[in-house]
DNA sequence: GCCAACGTTGGC
DNA sequence: GCCAACGTTGGC
């Protein structure tokens, strides 16, 4: 069991869009990083949580939270032509260089949990038991990072209203 | 919109 | 295998 953080721009999947998907599950496809690939493919395991970050938006170091399940099946290959992506005519996570047969980009399905308060990114930065954590590194881009299991019940309880 | 930090690409 | 150029991310 291991604890996430996975950052989505609200504009594209929000913590409530995933609150009112079918099944209240959302293929999670976007990811075009090697490292954060790796993560979701290897390391994360089906019952996994995660908190559900919002990055960029219109409120400036504004984050939210909540905690969702990644991984209803196993890694599934993604993202190998363009057919993938019926509905957009011009798919921006294309990548010529993945087919079938040897896919190059994997997704994992993410299930809502339930929805917290906002704890905004300044408010995390503030607290000294989540100085190292993996969001939080000078230069992180990363959109999928493991948080550590006392980050977790640090968070957690911060999101409880304590 | 700016820009720092980082990842990827591709020429050599 | 190096590294410069370029593209992207994401906070501000």
């Amino acid at each position: 069991m291991q604890y996430w953080l996975m950052k989505s721009e609200p504009d594209e999947v929000s913590i409530d869009d995933l609150a009112v998907a079918p099944k209240q599950t959302v293929p999670w496809f976007g990811v075009r990083n090697y490292q954060a690939r790796n993560f979701m493919r290897d390391t994360m395991q089906i019952g996994d949580l995660a908190f559900f970050y919002h990055s960029g938006g219109a409120a400036p170091g504004i984050a939210e939270f909540a905690r969702s399940v990644p991984s209803l099946t196993g890694p599934n290959p993604v993202c190998c032509t363009q057919r993938d992506f019926p509905s957009a005519a011009v798919n921006p996570y294309f990548d010529p260089k993945s087919s079938p047969d040897k896919p190059r980009w994997w997704l994992r399905e993410v299930r809502f949990v339930s929805k917290s308060r906002y704890l905004p990114l300044a408010e995390l930065r503030a607290h000294p038991e989540l100085a190292n954590m993996r969001l939080l590194a000078r230069g992180n881009r990363l959109s999928i990072t493991p948080v550590s299991n006392a980050e977790w019940a640090f968070i957690t309880q911060e999101l409880m209203g304590q």
